[in-house]
RNA sequence: GGCCCAGUGGCUCAGUUGGUUAGAGCGCCGCCCUGUCACGGCGGAGGUCGUGAGUUCGAGUCUCAUCUGGGUCGCCA
């Protein structure tokens, strides 16, 4: 039976009681994690977002009635005692931080009884994520959970405090929007009183940040959600946050500037980490041609090296060919790892496979120096001998060799290098390691579409120097444009902005825009800027993947209170699910779909 | 859309070459216990093996399909 909270004043958080409260009365409120009934004496653990701390129930300081009651506690219910803070009269626990102390109750009440939950809740759940999902509001009593919710919180805070510090203004952006076809795949949202008309649900605020610089709010930041439909990913989530900036009157440099302050700040804040800046910066060639990455985890080496000079004419048709076609060949080194058994090494041209590359070449070279090689019998003992020097390959090593189409090959390696780092146990995991990605291409080539496509979006400013190239060779051109890089993960990015008008247009012409296609979907934007546009530049981090950076964790869910599955669904609240024939109808619309879209929803397992 | 992994009592797992009443630890329930803290002792309940079809004398174990969850490629300006 529940009891009512009348009269009583919580004192203060379970674990924020310490030895200096000893001999205090106190009123504490929380969770049973843990009763243990020894006949004579009770003893509980009180659990709440703070910790734990060790109730005492004994007879002679509480009513008869009381007692009785502590001896019928369950896990997760909930209670309110009050009591006195004392030295613990047995041994210490030195596994809580309230270890030394206990609360001596004398008086009890049972506010809530409850179930016993599905799964256990404790540190390190065991528990497969689907069972915790579905009794989210169980799971998010888990301490771990907890802790990375407590950071995110923390993180969000001082992000404004620095933002604020620095001049910066909060300022909302609209959810209903404007749906934009280029990008990521818009959530639609239906308007009621416009039948057949949609608002889209922002990918980022990009436009109206920029929109705000327009208006003269030079330094802009907000804690904004974002949401894409897109197939999910452990670091990807449908619905996300972003830390959303944008500043008047700079260039790249001061966005960098203002940005390593901060992210130096907030390490520093939040897990006492002192990061060195200035951060390292690295153009975009140079990290894919050394790392195949646009975001290099550079905690630890095995870089890749270019050998399609080495192996030009070379007799093996694989790596010729690849350059005939005006590819590349190139190759990893595995240190240490000569050894490796054939059915491994089988494992890791099936993994490459998984990129799209035809197979991989190797050498294996065993620690007395004896070479065992996928295509030794098409080349000559010099050449061999070659490519093992230009690799470094020592003895016991193990090179690995990807040959095809330049950007697949970066992929495969790159993919690789990670891949082999995790089984050699390479990365050090308590290292934050930092760099700038800068220059990236302005534009990609799109087989599918047939044209060129912003690579991170049409209002990303070329480089001054790389301008005349724009109408000759498009995809040489590279831009003011730049990611935030952390142990392999791209945690933010932004770019300076397009503010002249001439400019803007030839990068339509080149994106296949005509000038009637750019109106129609940013004319708000083009009109705004001419009526006086400053320069401009920004820049967005992805909140939840940096702080489950931060959390050292592998997944987004374990930041994010409600996530959604793979299928985007919530396993808790069973959403999306269909709506009623009336609701649809005052909608204007009508739903046509496929019998089996329709029937999964209906029911769970 | 493709590929890979997993699905056995409430939870986490085991289950040999397909063979009689499917096991364990934890949890749960009952009784006992005044210093435990992964408390302890004694006793007990609880699953037909995600679902469906098939192979077989016989399937948790083999085959196919399907559902659920995870990872990943494509996708994510």
């Amino acid at each position: 039976m529940a009891e009512s909270i009348k009269g009583l004043h919580r004192s203060c958080r379970c674990a924020e009681l310490t030895e200096a409260m000893i001999g205090k009365e106190v009123t504490l409120m929380g969770w049973v994690a843990r009763a243990r009934n020894k006949g004579g004496v009770v003893f509980v653990d009180l659990r709440d977002r703070s910790g734990i701390i060790q109730l005492v129930f004994e007879n002679a300081d509480i009513d008869e009635q009381g007692f009785e009651k502590a001896g019928r506690l369950r896990s997760e219910f909930v209670i309110a005692v009050t009591g006195v803070v004392e030295k613990r009269q047995g041994a210490v626990n030195d596994k809580l931080a309230t270890g030394t102390i206990e609360v001596r109750v004398n008086h009890l009440r049972v506010l809530s009884e409850a179930e016993v939950p599905p799964f256990p809740i404790e540190e390190d759940s065991k528990t497969r994520e689907e069972l915790r999902l579905t009794y989210r509001y169980l799971d998010l009593r888990r301490p771990d959970i907890q802790k990375n919710l407590m950071l995110k919180s923390r993180v969000m805070q001082l992000t404004r405090r620095f933002f604020t510090d620095e001049g910066f203004l909060e300022i909302e952006t609209p959810m209903l929007g404007k749906s934009t076809p280029e990008g990521a795949r818009d959530y639609l949202v239906p308007s009621r009183i416009h039948p057949g008309s949609f608002y889209g649900l922002p990918q980022s605020p990009q436009l109206y940040k920029q929109l705000l610089m327009c208006s003269g709010y030079d330094r802009y930041i907000q804690i904004a959600r974002c949401f894409r439909d897109e197939d999910l990913r452990a670091d990807r989530q449908p619905e996300f946050t972003q830390i959303d900036m944008e500043l008047s009157f700079v260039d790249v440099d001061d966005v960098i500037d203002v940005n390593e302050r901060f992210l130096a700040f907030l390490f520093k804040k939040t897990l006492g980490i002192e990061v060195q800046l200035p951060i390292q910066r690295m153009t975009w060639q140079e990290a894919m041609n050394r790392f195949g990455s646009d975001k290099p985890d550079l905690r630890f080496g095995m870089e890749l090296k270019d050998i399609s000079t080495l192996v030009q004419g070379c007799g093996f048709g694989v790596f010729t060919q690849a350059l005939d076609n005006g590819g590349s060949v190139r190759g990893i080194n595995a240190q240490g790892q000569g050894a490796m058994p054939r059915k491994k090494i089988d494992k890791l041209v099936e993994f490459a496979k998984g990129y799209g590359l035809k197979g991989l070449a190797y050498i294996a070279i065993a620690s007395d120096g004896t070479i065992k090689s996928s295509f030794a019998k098409f080349m000559s003992d010099e050449e061999m001998a070659g490519l093992v020097a230009a690799m470094e390959g020592r003895p016991g090593d193990l090179l690995l060799f990807a040959a095809d189409k330049t950007k697949l090959v970066l992929d495969v390696l790159g993919a690789l290098r990670l891949e082999l780092a995790k089984q050699m146990d390479l990365i050090d995991k308590d290292e934050f390691r930092f760099v700038w990605i800068t220059e990236f291409p302005l534009l990609e080539w799109s087989e599918e579409e047939n044209r060129y496509t912003a690579m991170h979006h049409p209002f990303t400013m070329p480089m001054e120097e790389d301008l005349a190239l724009l109408d000759t060779e498009p995809g040489k051109v590279r831009a003011k444009a730049y990611d935030i890089v952390l142990n392999g993960n791209e945690i933010g990015g932004g770019s300076v902005r397009i503010h002249q008008n001439d400019i803007q247009e030839r990068m339509f012409k080149e994106l296949g825009f005509t000038r009637e296609d750019a109106y129609e979907q940013f004319g708000f934007l083009l009109d705004a800027f001419s009526y006086g546009v400053p320069p401009h530049a920004g820049l967005a981090y992805g909140l939840d993947r940096l702080v489950m950076l931060m959390a050292k964790t592998d997944s987004i869910r374990d930041v994010i209170a409600f996530p959604k599955v793979k299928d985007a669904s919530c396993l808790m609240t069973k959403a999306p699910q269909t709506v009623s024939q009336e609701q649809l109808k005052e909608l204007g619309l009508a739903v046509d779909v496929r019998e089996e879209t329709h029937q999964s929803s209906a029911e769970g397992n």
